[in-house]
DNA sequence: GAGTGGTCTAGACCACATC
DNA sequence: ATGTGGTCTAGACCACTCG
């Protein structure tokens, strides 16, 4: 029933996409979508066409081709990402890790790498120290349910962190700001700047994206009363994993304007 | 001195397109990067191969193509938006629309349309008010040195906002919320809701975005005092024409954990 | 008009999941 | 084993910018 009638243009790229798109939009997620050769014959059109055709559906992140297997409507099941109540002193005491409050109540899990490094330029920039100084690296990779989602890489001065419990894989109660705050470095306030962008491939490997998935890239740095930036945090999101929430009032509430 | 030696397996187009992202980083934005006959001649490989290997660095954001005209590595000179100070209430009164202070100086321009009807299912559930209530539409385009880099679109319950300024294309000093102030529905809180897609074609057509370009979705809500949602604000911005930076301190400073 | 990138055809071999 | 999507070749015509 979807075949040509004779004496219809024969279909762009971009028409049989636009005629897929629609036909997906009403699918549930993770439905199977048609394949190439099913769009070949559908449309008379040549393997290209159908190709183009899917490649701009996935490009649009709508559907995830497996290779050997189906192509599918992609799942779309994000996390929330809530930018400040997570980072509140009163939560540090807890005994929960900041993530957790992210999971939703999913199986999630962590890979720690610690390393301790000269400083690139960009990292000793923020840090207000000279290029090369040593830092110290703690490298995680998150997962969700098995699926990573999340790239995050911490810079801290190694003559603030080494040898303390910031350098090793279990940072103990309340993570490494609790920490910071024994070491009289408490940090005061966090500032992050946030970017969307498509990924590079060595954040497709490491975060096993399909196509069409963009990340989430956030440069965070954390600051003591005193002025010191005592952290910077480089994370990369899974665009199409999570969801970021923030909320505040209509009143000034942050201190230097 | 790039052709192949006698000997070397033929390149696939991620080897190519390997070495040529290599070659780019290193250039200026705005370089012109090698074309689809380059790197034929270059690699001795088909046209495909070729296609393929500029494909991904297209997708990838690294360059941008032009029909007719040359492939160049792409520019990126993001604003800069602040979440947070932006929409303070401080500055409402300052007759400078919340949008200055987005610019950085920069020539901008918004083109504006009013309209008036029934509220989708998702608008109404999110401002409380039965699906197919009327609802104020201010829809805006902004654009930054003539290019489109944001669409807004906000929905207010007709009860409230029609007949007032606020549904003209000039909303007077201080914008809606200040108009919404002298109604008696000043908003109190905000709550964001932000993700990172790619454009449907209709996004692309109306940011004019290359390939391999993200999305940035902000929801909106503002809220009075009294819990009434007043405004969804839903926006789409061009992702590399934004960073999205926000700054808060440690201590709990939002009202309602 | 020359050269670029965009679209399309027909055909081939391969890697992978299991329809 | 069959069929899927991934990669690749050779060739064609078109739309667009102006190197």
């Amino acid at each position: 029933m979807n075949a040509r009638r004779p004496g219809d243009d024969p279909p762009g790229y971009r028409d049989v996409a636009a005629e897929l798109r629609d036909q997906i939009m009403s699918l549930p997620d993770g439905a199977v979508v048609p394949g190439e050769n099913a769009l070949r014959a559908r449309y008379d059109i040549s393997r290209t066409t159908a190709r183009d055709a899917l490649g701009a559906l996935k490009q649009e992140g709508l559907i995830v081709a497996q290779r050997g297997g189906r192509t599918r409507r992609r799942d779309f099941k994000p996390l929330v990402r809530r930018a400040r109540q997570r980072l509140l002193r009163e939560h540090w005491g807890s005994g929960r890790a900041i993530w957790e409050s992210d999971t939703g109540g999913r199986d999630y899990d962590v890979d720690v790498t610690i390393s301790e490094a000269p400083a690139p330029a960009y990292v000793a920039s923020v840090l207000g120290i000279e290029t090369g100084t040593p830092v110290v690296i703690r490298s995680r990779r998150f997962s969700l349910n098995g699926r990573p989602v999340q790239l995050a890489v911490s810079y801290l001065p190694a003559s603030i962190a080494a040898g303390t419990q910031i350098a090793q894989v279990d940072t103990g109660p309340g993570g490494i700001y609790n920490r910071l705050k024994e070491l009289g470095f408490a940090p005061a306030e966090y500032v992050e700047e946030s970017r969307a962008r498509m990924p590079s491939p060595e954040e497709i490997k490491r975060l096993d994206l399909p196509a069409g998935t963009p990340v989430i890239q956030i440069m965070r740095r954390a600051t003591t009363a005193e002025g010191i930036t005592v952290e910077l945090n480089e994370m990369v999101l899974d665009a199409y994993a999570y969801v970021l929430e923030d909320s505040f009032p209509a009143q000034a509430d942050t201190g230097p304007s």
